[in-house]
DNA sequence: CCTACCGATCGGTAGG
DNA sequence: CCTACCGATCGGTAGG
């Protein structure tokens, strides 16, 4: 057997996983790796107790890797919330505006954005939402108040549905507080849902209408 | 000046915080002391965040004195948990009793239900039932096992209520259901409830009331 | 309940 | 993205 290798790019790449296809380059690849795992974790121990090691191990990296990709664990967390966010509104938008040509009643309406958000919160693999939703005091000061705003965008989707509910007389809870308990009782359904037993995500949905509004 | 002392025990107690009175002794004082700090700091940090060094200091002991009182980290967390089930579920216990002599209607006694429990959870210097709420996560096995019998028993308090509206037709959702977003919206309260603004605990206990119930 | 301490782990970095 | 490593901190303990 020779030792002289036949082809250049052989000795190119003598260490590493091996890269099926250029399209497959590690880009934004690795990064994306290391925001899933993280979003994993932090989700299942909490953002204390997993440590950089855990999420380096969980994208298959060595332990000092995920600093070139995020320049602190503090920074791998805000991005994980912050994906979280992009992902609640870019759902909530399209369904509103799907909606909109239609022109459904309030009741109707509602009903889309409950379902939507059961669907981010509790879909499969999406760990980003409940992590922006249990770790927030794990946030630096600067880090909330960024977060702050697109969390603010989102809530000014619910207002004018329960505004026009509580005209209609569907909703009789005073609006502000009404918005706070409604999306209560929907987050805290990620301490206790499990979609291998129960009611479904849809289910689930239709008893949150049911339950908040005098008729439906 | 007399150098001589005239009580004997005066000489019995040359160093420590002073005593006021006989009935202050340490017997359970000093590991309610850590307890205390304990759910502040739990509630504050979270769990995993917060050292056995900084419960020491708000206790006022050095480093390793909690460990006299706690045979771990892990054994300070349950039992703040557990302090904070009983709290809640006597505090439920004696609302239910208050009531049964003057047989009140479902309604009437749902409106307790959630009002004792805002009250519970959103009462000055209460940190034991937050605790209890959110970090579930850091707890062993066995220590939820323990934990979920009086986490059943409270929930028992509240079904044939919530099954007596739906009869009623006051509360149209599937009852098991309905508890869980229930309890989910109250519970969520903790993470933006201020009484320094906004509505009062009593405010929001009847906007509870009027946004799930059908009538009121 | 304090003093003094240990072994383990952790976030992060230099230099490639 | 890996190797090798540092300084700091942490839960817990022995012995009083």
């Amino acid at each position: 057997m020779s030792d002289a290798p036949i082809f250049s790019d052989v000795v190119k790449r003598p260490r590493g996983r091996p890269r099926k296809t250029v399209d497959e380059r590690d880009d934004g690849n690795r990064r994306h790796a290391l925001l899933e795992a993280a979003a994993h974790l932090f989700r299942r121990k909490g953002f204390s107790a997993t440590t950089t090691r855990d999420i380096a191990a969980a994208a298959g990296m060595q332990s000092g890797s995920p600093f070139y990709h995020f320049k602190s664990k503090d920074a791998l967390l805000f991005a994980v919330m912050e994906e979280g966010m992009h992902t609640a509104l870019n759902r909530q938008r399209s369904a509103l505006s799907d909606m909109a040509p239609s022109q459904l009643s309030a009741v109707e309406q509602l009903r889309y954005l409950i379902h939507a958000h059961f669907e981010v919160l509790l879909g499969p693999g999406n760990d980003f939402v409940p992590v922006m939703l249990y770790e927030w005091r794990s946030l630096s000061k600067g880090q909330r108040k960024e977060l702050a705003q697109l969390i603010a965008d989102y809530e000014a989707l619910w207002m004018p549905v329960l505004q026009a509910l509580h005209t209609g007389g569907q909703l009789r809870a005073p609006v502000g507080i009404a918005r706070l308990l409604i999306l209560g009782a929907l987050n805290w359904s990620v301490q206790w849902f499990d979609p291998k037993k129960g009611a479904s995500v849809k289910e689930l949905g239709e008893a949150a209408v049911v339950l908040f509004l005098k008729e439906s």
